[in-house]
RNA sequence: GGCUCCAUGGUCAAGCGGUCAAGACACCGCCCUUUCACGGCGGUAACCCGGGUUCGAUUCCCGGUGGAGUCACCA
């Protein structure tokens, strides 16, 4: 067979050679140990939490060492492209503070390795298929669906490992004629790898390749045998051969990715052998799992749509929080540095892929709230509020606009007992902070909570109806409190817890019972921030009005 | 089913031949406090099983078991 008249045969618009390529995109000028890393997201639209964090190594790999964290679109599938994804891909990692030094942007390509979305590359591809026709390392197969199918079915009928290699190629070795008379009636056809791999031979003849991994260390696997679609009917490569050619002339350093794909690891190998290149450094992470019916299990984008990123982000999680906790999970020792350096920024941290796990990590969101907390409390309140209009704005216009009327408002809540050396940490996320705070305004103010069981109707009544005798909005906080202490006594609840600790049996409660009792005429609820503090924002109407209606 | 990865408390996770087996979240208790929080202190709770190697295995090796992933002209 003449496998360069079968190449032009094949590919008679392919004129380039891949030497071309290479002295288009040269080796990268960059400082000695610079990483280069990439996202590489098929635009479907959906982003969740997994590509978040995978991206996070990425980003912080590249940019701890002065190298490029680019961002390719990997856009192969055109059964799965969906409008505007590309878009939405960028603005959310943007959101979450993830920028791409190069690759696709809002505003087009950067940089001078592209093009960065590989439906645009089809010659680049083609180009080196080419070459392995010529050389004989890949051959067209005009097996259909239905052949494929079948072979399938045989081989499991057989027992025999499912797939296209060794006897059961079919088209590996046709004659140029056959090849020719195929192309002449116009049939389809793809383009395969004439894989060197071995396969029917004793268990222990099995040729094992080893890769050694940048998270899990030495890899040791039997070396492909199956001769894979490199380029697909509609001449687009599979993912594949486009990761080998689009890595290697991207001159990528460092291939984070999902431990889904460990699997096809020896693939990629074989390949990167074939065109004669080194591969990348691989760092396979673990995979981000959720418990379900006491099974872990694979966050999946068709079952686990509330962990895509947008869940996050109408949620009202701040980025910071999420990238809080991404980093605790991501390296584990970075919670012990966070503790010793609590205010320093996060991308000061000696991130190391060493320190990454390998074993499925759950997600947990009891965690995810509690880091939350813990940022912030450290956020000043006008940015807070800032940023809980700007999510109200986005996905509660109703409690936009109500935020909005008073701004001063809203900030002298947010700063409610969170000054100070032992701030409060009442806020998660903005919808659970408006939740926090709704009975500052009339329209969102329910009675939630009921009084405490020590406390009859009869005697609430009483301690509501002192307080509003005594009431004097001018009164400071001793003055308030004093007064809260003689309604207690008045009514035989302690004035001071210890003394009903120690003879619980001579009263009915302690002053803080009537304090509940107030606080929850006035908030609706057990729980809030000191009541002095909450009256002073809240304003002598209409704290006089909240006390009234429960008389 | 083949191949691969993984295996320490409920969850995350230190450990890398000798430890009373860290720490964080959650939970419980106590303290502080006018209440609610915050904070402080303390507590319950773990090395999947069986063989080796070794003076000694959570740690190394082998075999089970369990969990996960993957076997496309999807990525």
């Amino acid at each position: 067979m003449d496998h360069q008249q079968l190449a032009d045969l094949l590919f008679p618009h392919i004129l380039k050679a891949p030497a071309d390529y290479e002295s288009i995109y040269p080796e990268r000028n960059l400082p000695e140990g610079a990483k280069v890393t990439r996202l590489g997201p098929s635009p479907t639209g959906f982003i969740h939490l997994g590509n978040l964090y995978g991206a996070f190594v990425d980003e912080r790999l590249a940019h701890q060492s002065k190298g490029i964290f680019y961002l390719r679109i990997e856009d192969t599938d055109d059964k799965r492209q969906v409008d505007g994804a590309v878009e939405a891909i960028i603005s959310s990692l943007d959101f979450f503070g993830l920028q791409f030094d190069e690759g696709a942007t809002m505003d087009g390509e950067v940089g001078q390795y592209g093009p960065y979305h590989q439906s645009q590359r089809g010659e680049i591809y083609q180009t080196f298929v080419k070459q392995l026709i010529e050389k004989g390392m890949a051959y067209p197969c005009f097996c259909t669906e239905e052949e494929l199918n079948g072979i399938r079915e045989e081989q499991e009928s057989l027992k025999e490992n499912p797939g296209y290699y060794g006897k059961w190629a079919k088209h590996r070795d046709l004659s140029f004629e056959e090849i020719k008379k195929r192309l002449d009636q116009d049939e389809k056809f793809v383009i395969r790898l004439r894989s060197k791999g071995t396969h029917d031979c004793a268990e222990e003849d099995l040729k094992m390749i080893t890769v050694e991994d940048g998270i899990r260390g030495p890899l040791t696997m039997p070396e492909n045998h199956q001769d894979v679609v490199i380029l697909k009917a509609t001449g687009i490569p599979t993912y594949h051969f486009a990761h080998v050619v689009d890595d290697h002339l991207m001159r990528t350093t460092h291939v984070i990715r999902g431990a889904e794909w460990l699997p096809s690891l020896p693939i990629h190998v074989e390949l990167f052998e074939t065109l004669g290149w080194t591969h990348p450094i691989y760092c396979h992470t673990a995979q981000l799992m959720k418990m379900e019916d006491g099974n872990k299990r694979k966050l999946s984008k068709r079952k686990d749509p509330e962990l895509s990123l947008d869940y996050y982000r109408s949620e009202g999680y701040h980025p910071e929080a999420v990238r809080e906790y991404l980093l605790t999970i991501l390296n584990s020792n970075y919670e012990e540095w966070r503790i010793a350096n609590p205010d320093a920024s996060q991308n000061s941290f000696d991130f190391t892929v060493e320190k990454m796990s390998n074993s499925g990590t759950l997600f947990d969101l009891d965690k995810l709230n509690d880091i939350s907390k813990d940022v912030l409390v450290k956020i000043p309140a006008a940015e807070l509020s800032t940023f809980l209009l700007d999510w109200a704005d986005h996905h509660k216009p109703e409690i936009a606009s109500l935020l909005k009327e008073q701004q001063s408002y809203l900030e002298q809540i947010l700063d409610l007992g969170r000054t100070g050396d032992k701030p409060r940490k009442d806020f998660v996320y903005a919808k659970q902070i408006f939740e926090f705070i709704s009975y500052f305004y009339d329209s969102y103010f329910v009675r939630a909570d009921s009084y405490p069981e020590n406390v009859n109707e009869e005697d609430a009544k009483k301690i509501l109806e002192a307080y509003l005798d005594t009431y004097n909005h001018q009164d400071d906080q001793a003055q308030w409190f004093d007064k809260i202490r003689e309604i207690a006594t008045a009514n035989n609840y302690a004035a001071k817890p210890k003394d009903f600790k120690k003879n619980p049996d001579l009263y009915k409660g302690h002053v803080g019972d009537v304090s509940t009792v107030i606080r929850i005429a006035l908030m609706g609820r057990a729980m809030s921030p000191d009541i002095w503090e909450i009256q002073q924002i809240l304003g002598e109407e209409k704290t006089k009005e909240r006390i009234s209606q429960m008389l």
